[in-house]
Formats: structure tokens, C-alpha cells, sequence
DNA sequence: CCAAAAGTGTTAAAACTACACCCATGA
DNA sequence: TCATGGGTGTAGTTTTAACACTTTTGG
């Protein structure tokens, strides 16, 4: 079967940059390519957009053919359009980048996605086509993003502990921020539930475990609040 | 001539959104279609994008052949993807917006760019396709970074006076700033440069011209500094 | 000399930054 | 009882917001 035009048309394609914190460190999800071009390298995942469906629904879909990821944070991120972009043609992607809880997406070496990875950002092998510009354009958007937007947790669980949260933002600012006044500030935005649970098994005294409360920053969006850290 | 492909493959465009600050409002270029579907309706200026052309390329061609409006700020916006978003068939569109100074981009009657206007946001016809939702995106995003990028001198001429800035932040951001607290605030970051000129013809007193320096922007970002209004 | 916009400082309130110790828990 | 991280307040500094009058110019 073949699908002929009036006018030649690019390719388009979605890549999805998958962000994780794990323990101290930022990490993103590659993929090792089974076809050429740049067979066996690891990639950023992604393939070709269907007629049928839309281009978030591509990166979703293609993100959980690729790594067995799902319901996660995505948001697009930009569209990379290069003529040169890829070495057999000429090929549009819309990129989209997904904040996922990486302790709850640990890799199955059982699953479809075996040959998917965590790597961290310090240690990333060499990528194909312009996948190091798209990731750096995701990592610059997380950045600024994560100050003005709610979107720390969504790095993790459901319910996390303020000195987790913290830390996903020193590590995503790559600074390091007060505790007091970090408390301080994130509790006055009254946007935190307290779950009235603690941590379980840590050697020491348990945190607090809170939940981001969308309700009640919705309610705040409405009323002109800003999110800032 | 015709093109044939293995796999089903979208329709790829650019559209354009155009701003301009006339006296007291924002205003937008839009174009009057000469072609089905929708002909005859004002719509974003857009086409599709050709095989030897990136997306930022395609987008200033189109922008030049439909408005005669070339050198401008131009950055990506966002790219539209839902299925059903052009009547005809599956279209994908990288959407773009532009700044101008709009005293410079008077439209010329007699160019090829007869069909095209500027319209106030607060009067627009009825828009084909989903160009309504593209310009609110717009709208959207012009709102959010003129506060953290210096954007607003695009859409004033080279030279300019510090109330005709204060204009534009106050149009684009739809609220009153107090004049003194605004001069104060964007002369302490000393990316303005004072022309030594003034205005002229004006029935008061004449009023400094500036520049934005965008020398000292730049060095300024290198040191960590923050644009904010 | 009048109309119109240019230009200019001060003060109070709010937000931010820096900083150190006691507490609860499990091993 | 010790090691580990949890949890808390205050004071100095900076930033922001509110506010009104004099100056210059052309008509």
C-alpha cells in the first residue's frame, strides 16, 4: 500500500523526552534503536505520527509502545524542523517531554520495553540525529517551567515528604535552597495537603507525606496567584 | 508531478501570528483567503512548508508573500495537531508569532499584500480553522514572556520613549503601571540606552528617545541577571 | 499663559535571605 | 545512646507599591 500526493510532504514524527529524579539525580529514558539509521544507539523515544490520531496521542502512544510508560505529565515542547535534521530525509518532529515518578517506572527487564534505560544527565552516551539539542531544550524548559508552574511533583509519588520535594527542586535548579525558608514559602501557598500519614521504615523521625492539592491551586490560579519558587 | 509515500503522511503548514501596538490597542494582521475552503474569511497568515525550507524559513516566506512584513521577531509558538482541525484532510500546522513596530508595517493598498489588515483584538471577524484557539495561544504566550524577556521593544520603533514602553506593557499586560515605579524599575537594569535625541513635533514638552541595548542585555543575562517587569 | 505630557523621591509594607538548635525515631 | 534527618523563628536587607508636584514645550 502507498499514499501519493499533489505536493511533497516532510515526515512527521514525535519524540518525548521522559524526565526521572532518582536519588540525588536527574535521569532521562533512552531507548536502544533496533533499526537503522543509528541502529544500537540510544535515543530519545519517539516514531511516526498516524493519520488517526493526534500528535499528543502519538507521543502517548509511542511512549508507552517504547518504554511501557503511561498516564504521565506530557506537554510539548517544540517542533524541530531541520532540513538536514535526518540523514535519509526530511523529517518534522514535535517533541514533547513528560515528567514521570521514576521510582514507579523502574525498568522491567521482562517487558516490551527491555531495551529501555534510565541514564543520567552527567553520563549520557552520544545520541543520534539532533536528539542532544531536543534534550537541551527540554532540560531549559524544566528549568524555567519549575518555577512557575506546579510541575515538581509530578518528579514524584503521589505522596512525598517536603524535604523531597526540596530536593527535586535543588536538583532541577542545581542549587541549593534553605530549608526554613523553602518550607516556608511552599506551605504559605497553602496549594500542599497534609495526608495526616508519616514515612514508614527510615531510621530516623518520620516526615510528614503531603500531596499536591490541584483544588486549591486551582482556586489560587483563579484568584490571580502566582506559583513561584 | 506527484509524490508517493510508503505510509500515510499529514498535510505540514506554517501560520503566523502577527502583532502590532497601534496608538492604544494590540492589533493583529490577518489575511483574506483566496482559495477554499473558508474563502473570502480572514485567517492567519500561513501556507504549507516546502521540502528545502525549515519551519522558521517557511514561516517568514509565507509571512513575506501574504503581508510583505519581513524582518521581524519571530519565534515559535506552538504546533496544532488535532485530527479534525482542517476540513479537508489531516493537517498539521507549526504555528509562529511576530512582533512589529506597526507604524513601520502600514498596509500598502497597492502591494501584494492588498489583502491583508490589521484588526484590534477587541474586533475581530469570525476566524476559520482552529485560528481562534492559535491566537489565544498566542496571546497567551505574549502575555507571559513579555514579563521575563525584553520582547516589548519589538513592537515599538528603534527609537522610543519611556512612556510609549510603559504603553505597551500596560496594553499587552491589560493593567495601569505607575509611571514613576516603571521608569524607575527598567532604567536600574541599564539595558536602555539614552539616544540624546527627543522627540519632535510633539505640543509638550519632547520627550528622550531610547534604544534597547541589546549589549548590554546580553551581558547582563551572562551574569545572571533576571528581565522582569 | 494655558494645555499636555515629561520628569523626578520618599516612605511604608511586604518579601526575601541568612542563620542554628532541639526533636523524634530506629538501630 | 547515638546517628540521622525532621522540624521550627527571628532579624536585617531588599524589593515593591503607593503617592503628587514641578518642568518644559508648543500653540
Amino acid at each position: 500500500m502507498s499514499f501519493t500526493y499533489e505536493f511533497a510532504r516532510p515526515a512527521l514524527t514525535v519524540d518525548c523526552v521522559v524526565f526521572g529524579i532518582d536519588e540525588e539525580e536527574l535521569k532521562i529514558m533512552l531507548i536502544q534503536r533496533g533499526v537503522a539509521p543509528f541502529k544500537g544507539m540510544w535515543a530519545i523515544p519517539g516514531g511516526f505520527v498516524r493519520l488517526d490520531e493526534s500528535l499528543e496521542d502519538a507521543a502517548r502512544r509511542e511512549l508507552e509502545e517504547e518504554t511501557g510508560i503511561r498516564e504521565v505529565f506530557l506537554e510539548q515542547l517544540y517542533t524541530f524542523g531541520k532540513i538536514d535534521r535526518d540523514p535519509r530525509t526530511r523529517v518534522v518532529s514535535v517533541a514533547y517531554y513528560a515528567l514521570t515518578n521514576l521510582i514507579g517506572h523502574h525498568v522491567d527487564a521482562a517487558s516490551d520495553a527491555s531495551n529501555a534505560a534510565w541514564f543520567a544527565l552527567e553520563d549520557l552516551p552520544d545520541l543520534p540525529f539532533d536528539h542532544e539539542k531536543i534534550l537541551d531544550t527540554a532540560i531549559e524548559r524544566l528549568r524555567g517551567k519549575v518555577r512557575y508552574q506546579p510541575i515538581g511533583f509530578e518528579l514524584l509519588p503521589d505522596r512525598f515528604t517536603l524535604t523531597q520535594l526540596q530536593r527535586v527542586y535543588e536538583i532541577v535548579l542545581d542549587k541549593e535552597i534553605d530549608k526554613r525558608n523553602f518550607r516556608k514559602k511552599i506551605l504559605a501557598m497553602e496549594i500542599l495537603k497534609d495526608t495526616g500519614k508519616v514515612e514508614k521504615d527510615v531510621a530516623h523521625r518520620a516526615a510528614r507525606l503531603y500531596r499536591f492539592d490541584k483544588r486549591a491551586y486551582d482556586r489560587m490560579v483563579r484568584q490571580k496567584f502566582n506559583f513561584e519558587i
